[in-house]
DNA sequence: CCTCCCTTTCCTGTTT
DNA sequence: TAAACAGGAAAGGGAG
């Protein structure tokens, strides 16, 4: 087996992310989805704006709702700004879908006043993030990830990879592989054609388009 | 212990 | 020629 050499994806890597802790400032590679938490990490007052971006979409998700029915830029602010949104707050900044967010942060404050540790996005995606959602979800902080994956289309969802033996070893990373490849990883992304959570792109290298059943990568509603 | 689901690994062949 | 793409086959491994 013949692999890029390391010293190449390192160097990658380490002027994409820096040497930030992955834990402290808003990390792609979830805190929620590790096996280990830290007591901030269920405390909604505590959230990083990464955090409160990361628990919009566990929320959509849960609820089946596409991330175009709300605008996310509303909801630009950390977690001690998020509990203090009111209600009225919420419908003006989600309309219909505002309840159900208003109604979720109140529940994640109430539960972590009597288990601190255990947080109800947690529960619902014990086995972590799926491969097309770390995708979705470096697509969507390009400020966090310069020049790994880069939209094509944004409307359409197409997108295109730019490093993508540094993506694989990212991949890697999160789950504990270091011998992730673009090969393997491509492979599996084949797999989502068959259920439609990519389309295929003929044609172009490197290049994916989201499926009718991939969720949470539309551009917010203005 | 078993099953299900989502990969991961490996491979052979094709295309760009 | 190297890097991607195509999928079959089978193993891995976590969750329930």
């Amino acid at each position: 087996m013949s692999l890029t050499p390391s010293t190449t994806l390192d160097s990658q890597l380490t002027s994409t992310w820096g040497h930030t802790n992955p834990y402290s400032d808003g990390p792609l590679v979830m805190p929620g989805y590790t096996s280990r938490l830290w007591p901030h990490d269920s405390q909604p007052q505590f959230w990083s704006k990464h955090q409160v971006w990361e628990w919009l979409q566990q929320v959509m998700d849960i609820h089946q709702i596409d991330a175009s029915s709300i605008p996310f830029q509303n909801f630009d602010m950390d977690g001690h700004q998020l509990c203090s949104l009111s209600y009225q707050d919420f419908i003006h900044a989600a309309g219909s879908v505002g309840h159900i967010l208003f109604h979720n942060i109140t529940e994640l404050k109430w539960s972590e006043s009597k288990r601190p540790i255990r947080s109800q996005v947690k529960k619902h995606n014990p086995r972590g993030t799926h491969l097309w959602e770390f995708i979705r979800d470096i697509l969507l902080n390009p400020e966090r990830n310069p020049g790994l994956i880069k939209w094509e289309d944004r409307a359409e969802g197409v997108f295109r990879f730019l490093k993508s033996e540094a993506v694989a070893q990212l991949w890697g990373k999160k789950k504990n592989n270091s011998s992730m490849t673009y090969e393997k990883l491509s492979r599996a992304m084949r797999y989502y054609y068959k259920r439609e959570i990519l389309e295929r792109v003929d044609g172009r290298r490197l290049v994916y388009k989201f499926g009718r059943n991939a969720r949470g990568w539309r551009e917010s509603e203005k």
